[in-house]
DNA sequence: CTGAAAGCGCTAACAG
DNA sequence: CTGTTAGCGCTTTCAG
């Protein structure tokens, strides 16, 4: 078995002093340019790979990022993560990541660990319960501690630092004025995620849509995927409708399901939007209308200001970074004829 | 802004010694009862948590795991990293998660990186990329460095390590040998997956079980996401096939859709069959006959080998755990009457 | 231009 | 039972 070369190692393979080395290799300007030459060589040759925990430990940076998203299977997610790699790669960075599976206490825990390894900033979309219960002191002990912050998609207007969201508010008014252009006129707002900041927004920007119009009155149903199935079952057969918009891809998919066991086709007999642009909404049959969430570019921008953060010397009061959506049309609307 | 705790804070707080502090948190038998007691309370007021990097630093372990993906939107993979996440905090590891994104320089680079962290041990599927071109120097050079690897659901021979994968092979053939038992005649193999490992022992199994009934000729499609509803189209018309058995679940999806585009109603005129139990394969319509690749098993084995590897004191040979998959049918595949 | 030395936070001999 | 010391691999003054 091999052993990783240390500074050490080159230092006394080349006769040279191991600051000498550690200097020649970070090109300083102290050093002739000969001997940068010789200890880069053969600091190529014996594979050297600095020890990232020794200099973190030195130099108090680790050059990783804590990530803490609340479900890997939401396509949503799984996306914004992809961009967040990508983006902290490209900077040097890496990442840790964490899921707190909708979880107050694994949430705290998962925060806690990534203290413990020291990573230079924190990026953390909240957990539903800690949305819920609205207990957040584990967020403000980090930043306590002067770690970096941002939150990304499901925030806290109570904690004091930088976020980046969709424009939830536009999105389900935009989502719901469409519907309306096309005819509907009876349009219900499906919920899986009423306790969570965007769902919240998402449900006013449908009001809102409704009231603009003055056309029709509201119609929620607030539910969870596990009790959807019986939930749209006893609102279809007391409500007559021709549109529902639901908040996320899975939601969309399951109202589509329970709308056909009900002999309701999609789109002639009601039209379904979801959110999330992901492979499910693209390839079910009907492909689905969705609010596109743009994942990728919310994951880079959230890595994108932590580092930014990182990077500053003076503080500077949190902003909010706010990413349009975009209302992909598929299959699952249609315009009505009068 | 508060600053981290550390041993000195604490041992300067009581007037100890730090090493005395440090044992006492250690609960060495070295200390006394009542010194033990206030030093842990002190710390626990102090909000005393160890700097991980340090510790690893002295002690060559980390506590963290590096595990590397081909690809985080496929539900397998997801659902694998899932069953990590929580294998590895149980025992007290974090997970450092990169995405090869089925590159082999991208894995080669996240290797490097994992090393460079001093992670205890690495958990990997390769790229396709990798397996197409059997190029492993990167991955013998991690066991050269004597960290333990461990390799799960896309191996490699060639690599000298313990590995975790599913019965492909059987499962192919299982899933085959049902359609044949519900009738089907014409069963062809689509393949997203051919370069792969998986994708050629799934191949094995299926013409295998085309073979022992001695009833057809195999078709095989092989093909990749973007190209499928081409070359589909184009078999179709050439072939009459009355079930298709693809390797994963976004094929299974995509095959029905072109499937009903060419007039072909699925189950009525062709059973199709997918693999990973995610889901879009749950929620789509029809909800889609698939077998079981045991995701999260796989990923919670794959862990407690690593921890096992990293504990282990004397060598041994590489062996190889195989979890067996399970055919959940639902309402893609029908009985056909004779 | 090169080297010696201190120190990041922690652990573990080794003394006392 | 408690303290001193050395050292993990690296960076960074400060001397030479």
């Amino acid at each position: 078995m091999a052993t990783k070369t240390t500074l050490k190692a080159i230092a006394e393979y080349l006769n040279l002093s191991i600051s000498t080395v550690s200097k020649a290799l970070a090109d300083s300007k102290e050093i002739s340019e000969p001997t940068k030459i010789v200890v880069k060589n053969t600091a190529r040759q014996l594979k050297y790979r600095p020890n990232a925990m020794a200099r973190g430990l030195k130099n108090n940076h680790t050059m990783t990022l804590g990530v803490v998203i609340p479900n890997i299977l939401h396509t949503f997610f799984a996306k914004v993560l992809m961009g967040m790699e990508e983006e902290a790669h490209k900077n040097g960075y890496n990442l840790v990541t964490c899921i707190s599976n909708e979880s107050l206490a694994k949430e705290k825990q998962s925060l806690n660990m990534l203290c413990d390894v020291s990573v230079d900033a924190i990026i953390i979309s909240l957990a539903s319960e800690t949305q819920q219960t609205e207990e957040i002191e584990h967020l403000k002990n980090i930043l306590h501690y002067d770690i970096p912050l941002v939150m990304f998609d499901r925030v806290s207007s109570l904690v004091d630092c930088d976020s980046v969201v969709i424009n939830d508010y536009k999105g389900a008014f935009d989502a719901t004025s469409y519907l309306m252009e096309i005819g509907c006129k009876n349009i219900a707002f499906l919920s899986c995620l009423s306790k969570t900041s965007v769902g919240k927004k998402r449900l006013t920007g449908y009001e809102d849509a409704i009231k603009a119009k003055g056309s029709s009155t509201t119609k929620i149903i607030n539910t969870s995927l596990n009790n959807l199935d019986a939930d749209l079952n006893t609102f279809i057969s007391n409500n007559a409708i021709d549109a529902i918009l639901t908040t996320d891809e899975s939601s969309a998919i399951y109202t589509m399901n329970t709308l056909r066991t009900n002999g309701l086709e999609v789109p002639h007999d009601v039209s379904v939007i979801g959110f999330t642009d992901g492979n499910l909404a693209r390839n079910y049959f009907p492909s689905v209308t969705t609010v596109n969430q743009q994942a990728e570019i919310m994951g880079s921008k959230a890595i994108k200001i932590a580092i930014e953060n990182i990077n500053r010397t003076v503080t500077k009061a949190a902003s909010q970074e706010i990413i349009e959506t975009e209302l992909v049309i598929r299959n699952s609307t249609r315009r009505i004829n009068f």
